[in-house]
DNA sequence: CTATTTCGTCAGGGCGCTTTACAAATTAGT
DNA sequence: ACTAATTTGTAAAGCGCCCTGACGAAATAG
């Protein structure tokens, strides 16, 4: 199985693999299925419009995704024009359904979405895993993606297959876990921790948040940077609606964007990266806070109590970070800037500093700058829509089951 | 007709355009194209096996490219091992040519590139353009255009494509050059100063530049930085062997990544932006040089003479560089940054120090740094060969003619 | 000189989309 | 109410493209 489509740009026209009959179909299948999710119910001779294939050719795919469990007839539509009404088409609320785990600091949790893209169950367990072994770890999140498949298959779903977000860095295997500092783990292998009964797909959880963002968020353009804050600084770019990762999956790595060349020295090595201004323990002892648990939430509340310290603390962290987004906007010229994860919480004190900032240093209009909409949801949903996405890209890849 | 493919990130699985078997035909048309363009003379069984079509469905495809004069049979192979030898294949040397063309500060220089990648025919032209209306320039070039189109005609060539490189901002309508301050010129539509017989497509000439580091550099990674500074200092992304031009076209300015946050001030209305530490006025101010005609080679020429001042200008100016290009590698994870244009010539007085920051400020292993090979020439062959590429990506667009 | 191997081509077949035709279901007009 | 017009969905025939299998051609190995 090769990876989705989305986690890597394609070859280009002088690629080994050859275009055959069967490659077409499957192309063929993927598009009715992205027009009938993108277009809501939708009829067949609507499908071949839009498509630019003929009616005869989407009946006959169209056909084939029933059978396969991916599309449902919702029956005639209701006519407001002339001619014989259409039978509408919509994806389907019974077949293949992605599952989504998220391993965060503090809790667990899993949820499976159905190819609508609505979240048929889910389950959290709280507790701080921080500097727990891999093995307990991944062995609780198994029980409860075996609660959530149970209870997705009661509904009629089935899991077409596993992404699971962990806070670090992840190799390009997609299974492995790099470096995860928050949990102390180091080169673990989770594919061999999880049960192997489906796909699985590991990944940072920035990057999902990205993804979410990209797939759910209103009005978020293709071309646009999503910043999150865990501990580090990350950024993920996302270029045409695609995620870009680097050569060796390290792209993205804000926080030590040099902010002040001469500034405070840096566990990377440099200088005054951003990470010494805007990240978590700088923030912290910038506002005289001391570290904890919910540090986030303590900041939020602090700056909304009107502590100057934190407002402080924040606006400096916002016009660092104003900084580094400019080196990054000038280098990518995106759609726009979108901030995740912590930083969504805290944004009401950092937006207005980091804006300013950033308009300060751009010739003509500045790149817009938003927030979140998914707040913490943001690598769950990201993960279990990865799978979604997968199988709205290749249908014919999840056909043969039921 | 559409832009050429390398021009632009194709569209995903969702895409509006459905898969036909013509589709299937010119697909797989390229990809023999870019095979026997890649491996030299090559069988038809060979390239069958490369590309994982039978040697029947080959045979059928080099057909029609020799019947379109694409590709050329060259007659058996000399065998070394048993069995019927192969008939050679290669790229035809007289089929279509991409005409490049370059408006330079002080030049005009025309080439066309045949498939294979050979210049057989050129024209250049020296001369002030700095402040000419764009008028007179376009019709000079228009001559020079004329002249190299008649002598590669003479070679049995036919152009199939002009590409100019301009030192400027150039619009997404591959046309309009929004802003040219070498040039003094300012949304001036080239299209319809050069003769229309034609397709055209006007780029910035870093741009060109990049992708001809892409093409013909020897060992170039898919996935750089190509910087190069004329007044300004652009650098270009290059992921997965595409160029990313930003929503506006305007990526790659890493003239205006800040590097010290309370420098001094800048045209674009930041502070402390790279411009003002390595760009060529400042260079050349902190070198104690006026500025005057070939600014490069006199900065070279008291360089490599010892001059002192000005080999610690062009030391600040590398470890500038590094400091902005430490956001930049951090951000996209490239496999390589490349230095060209008038870069490359400084590079033994800026690389130094500009991989000394870089590698200060990077944990682990630093992103390799090395200068371009083409010298100034990559913007012209850039051009000329992006309209090769054009062909060799779609070999049925141009099937028709002769 | 024969057996073996590889190359290029041809005929037949399968697959997938298009064209063409038609029945079904609705609205517009008289 | 009835007919004409319009649109939908399906079926049959056709065409393009690649694959399979077979064959002659041209080289090497023994």
């Amino acid at each position: 199985m090769t990876a989705p489509l989305h986690q890597t740009h394609p070859a280009g026209p002088g690629r080994a693999t050859p275009d055959t009959q069967q490659g077409m179909r499957r192309r063929n299948l993927a598009r009715v299925m992205h027009t009938v999710s993108a277009g809501g119910p939708l009829s067949r001779a609507a499908v071949a419009s839009r498509i630019g294939l003929t009616r005869a050719a989407v009946s006959s795919l169209v056909d084939e995704l029933i059978r396969s469990g991916l599309l449902e007839e919702l029956g005639p539509e209701r006519p407001g024009r002339v001619g014989r009404p259409g039978s509408a088409l919509a994806v389907s609320g019974r077949g293949p359904a992605g599952v989504g785990a998220e391993v965060g600091v503090d809790h667990l949790a899993v949820c499976a979405v159905d190819l609508r893209g609505q979240v048929r169950a889910r389950a959290v367990r709280y507790g701080a895993n921080r500097g727990r072994p891999p093995e307990p770890v991944a062995g609780e999140l198994a029980g409860l993606v075996r609660r959530v498949v149970a209870e997705a298959e009661g509904q009629g779903l089935w899991p077409a297959g596993l992404a699971v977000a962990v806070p670090g860095l992840v190799a390009r295997d997609a299974r492995t876990v790099v470096r995860a500092p928050n949990l102390d783990w180091q080169d673990t292998d989770l594919g061999a921790l999880l049960p192997g009964d489906l796909p699985l797909t590991v990944d940072n959880e920035a990057n999902f948040g990205a993804l979410a963002e990209l797939w759910l968020g209103d009005g978020t353009p293709r071309d646009f940077l999503h910043v999150s804050a865990e501990i580090g600084i990350g950024a993920a770019v996302v270029v045409d609606g695609r995620l870009l990762r680097g050569t060796r999956g390290f792209a993205g790595e804000l926080g030590h964007v040099p902010v002040r060349p001469d500034g405070p020295e840096c566990a990377c090595g440099g200088r005054g990266c951003l990470e010494q201004y805007a990240g978590e323990d700088a923030v912290l002892r910038a506002a005289g806070v001391a570290p904890g648990e919910d540090r986030v939430g303590l900041l939020a509340g602090r700056a909304a109590q009107g502590d100057e310290a934190v407002r402080r603390a924040l606006r400096d962290a916002g016009t660092a970070l104003g900084i580094a987004l400019t080196g990054a906007v000038n280098l990518l010229d995106p759609d726009g800037v979108v901030l995740g994860g912590a930083l969504a919480g805290l944004a009401p004190w950092l937006l207005p500093s980091l804006r300013a900032e950033l308009a300060r240093r751009t010739a003509g209009p500045a790149c817009p700058v938003s927030v979140s909409e998914l707040g913490s949801e943001g690598p769950l949903l990201g993960a279990a829509h990865s799978v979604v996405r997968g199988v709205l890209d290749d249908p014919a890849s999840v056909a043969g089951r039921s």
